[in-house]
RNA sequence: GGGCCGGUAGCUCAGUGGCAGAGCAGCGGACUCUUAAUCCGUCGGUCGGGGGUUCGAGUCCCCCCCGGCUCACCA
């Protein structure tokens, strides 16, 4: 007989025995967590502690008059012990309640011969019948394509999966604790915008009926929290879902979670200091360690320290350190090309792209995956930067910085271009790189200059992909191994 | 998009041209201290999909779908 026939007779058998094989609730007296210190701490000799405990049965072990249990919540699990003659309705038990379902059960503990902290079930009651057959109870599931596909799947199978996102959740919610001592206030801007804006990349395009117009689902909210520093809101910060319609690999999902932050009256220097310290606190409450296991380029296992100071390295001298370049005597485009053909990149593949570009490929190529102790790379090309100030003492760069740890883009930071003038004019050079096919290239946003206009004050402003900082505080591999429902193709076959 | 690897029972996996298998789960039976419970019996298949080669295809060839790794693209 197919198991899910099984299960459905039983749920049938179970209604006609007048049970609620979904009853509304449960008042249940302790976690399990909860009630394995209670029994630990009562010992053998104190008047046993009654319990009353729901979760989910992982294992059944039936013997003729007597079953061993195993029963699971969020966070830990008991086994359970029940007996023809101390569990009311023990048939019930044996003949219909299957491994998977959802228990309530009222008890005391007892130690078993070999030790083992256990529940006495005077009373059980399902709380939700599985018609559906659990993974394998000892190898777990596996298939990878399953646990992002049934996720459900996957957090009942694997408690350390749970474990995981709570660390994900908990790291979220280090972060506000960090931002809200200093002052920062959280706020929420818009994810439908008629204008995007705030980074490279390319959108998603929707449709509202009533208004007959396009919609974006936004890049980056980045825009709209520097109105609000406009507005007079000296430190705004918001935890963002953005969608970016572009490739998918291990380290980037179309949708994913984005911190912006931006405070007045600082610059980009202040921002690394922030950066530093959040990833401090952040690493410390939830790992309770300043570091971390890697792997180096060349596949040594090392230890990266996650304590400040970083490392602070211009992206020029990263590139002569790391591609052994030195960019800062190469000004025009067959320089860098030729430069690029030094460091062995293949120059066919390079011949559109500006010098730019080029040095970009340099890094990507030659640098990020270098960048395993953290590092803020700072000081790009000022073209690649059009939100961005100029630098204070070099104006072919700008005032940028992108923080790098495990050889992993964290995120970006800036002083913040305030200047309404030339933040326009920035914008009509992005309208050409549209008009000459760059479809990365920033639209122009002309009530964000008018709210320049009104004067900005000199701000830093920090992105931080958490997506990105979950991956690297919990040691996974891919992102969709942090993210908990990431974007699969239609399953096919 | 390219390369490599994978998709076989609910789950974990064997099976390299000749009868589609094992363990777990399920079902029936025994069993009141088990914990990957044990013992006896038993059911279970669109071998990812389609086409081809062959007397015969899970296996060889072609196309397609899904996933993983990697390179490219992309911040």
């Amino acid at each position: 007989m197919d198991e899910r026939e099984a299960r459905r007779a039983k749920l049938q058998r179970l209604r006609e025995k007048g049970v609620d094989p979904y009853p509304h609730r449960f008042d249940r007296s302790h976690t399990i967590a909860e009630a394995r210190r209670l029994g630990e701490e009562a010992g053998d000799d104190a008047e046993p502690a009654r319990v009353r405990l729901a979760g989910r049965l992982t294992a059944i072990r039936r013997m003729g008059k007597a079953s061993f249990a195993q029963l699971e919540d969020q966070d830990a699990q008991i086994q359970l012990y029940l007996t023809v003659d101390k569990t009311e309705d023990f048939q019930s038990f044996k003949e219909l309640v299957d491994r998977g379902d959802m228990v309530g059960v009222e008890g005391t503990f007892f130690v078993t011969k070999t030790g083992e902290l256990t529940v006495q079930a005077e009373r059980f009651v399902l709380l939700a019948k599985a018609l559906q057959p659990l993974p394998e109870k000892y190898h777990g599931l596996r298939d990878v394509e399953t646990m992002r596909r049934q996720r459900y799947l996957h957090l009942i199978a694997d408690s350390e999966a749970r474990q995981l996102f709570k660390k994900g959740s908990r790291i979220v919610l280090l972060v506000r604790a960090f931002l809200d001592q200093r002052g920062f206030v959280e706020v929420r801007t818009p994810t439908l915008q008629p204008i995007y804006g705030g980074a490279a990349a390319r959108p998603f395009r929707t449709y509202h009926n009533e208004l007959k117009r396009d919609l974006y689902l936004r890049i980056s909210p980045e825009l709209y929290l520097k109105r609000l520093i406009v507005g007079g809101l000296d430190r705004v910060y918001e935890i963002a879902s953005v969608f970016r319609n572009e490739g998918i690999d291990s380290h980037h999902n179309p949708e994913f979670t984005l911190l912006e932050l931006y405070q007045s009256f600082a610059d980009y220097t202040d921002m690394m200091k922030l950066t530093e310290e959040m990833v401090r606190f952040v690493a410390q409450e939830v790992n309770g360690s300043l570091t971390l296991p890697a792997r180096s380029v060349d596949g040594h296992e090392v230890e990266i320290d996650l304590g400040p100071p970083w490392r602070r390295l211009t992206y020029l001298d990263a590139i002569k350190e790391y591609a052994g370049v030195d960019v800062s005597t190469v000004a025009t485009r067959d320089e860098a090309l030729a430069a690029a053909a030094g460091a062995g990149l293949t120059v066919t593949e390079l011949q559109e792209l500006t010098w730019e570009e080029v040095l970009g490929r340099l890094f990507d190529e030659r640098v990020e995956r270098r960048l395993v102790e953290p590092t803020f790379i700072m000081d790009y090309p000022a073209a690649l930067c059009p939100l961005t100030k100029r630098h204070r003492s070099d104006p072919r760069l700008a005032e940028r910085f992108e923080p790098f740890v495990a050889g992993m883009e964290l995120g970006n930071a800036f002083s913040e271009l305030s200047d309404p003038e030339y933040q326009a004019a920035q914008f009509a050079l992005q309208r050409e790189r549209a008009q000459s096919g760059d479809e990365e290239a920033h639209p122009t946003d002309d009530d964000y200059v008018t709210a320049l206009e009104y004067g900005l004050p000199p701000t830093g402003g920090l992105g931080i992909g958490l997506d990105r900082l979950v991956m690297l505080l919990t040691g996974a591999a891919s992102i969709r191994d942090v993210i908990l429902f990431p974007l699969q193709r239609a399953s096919g076959g």
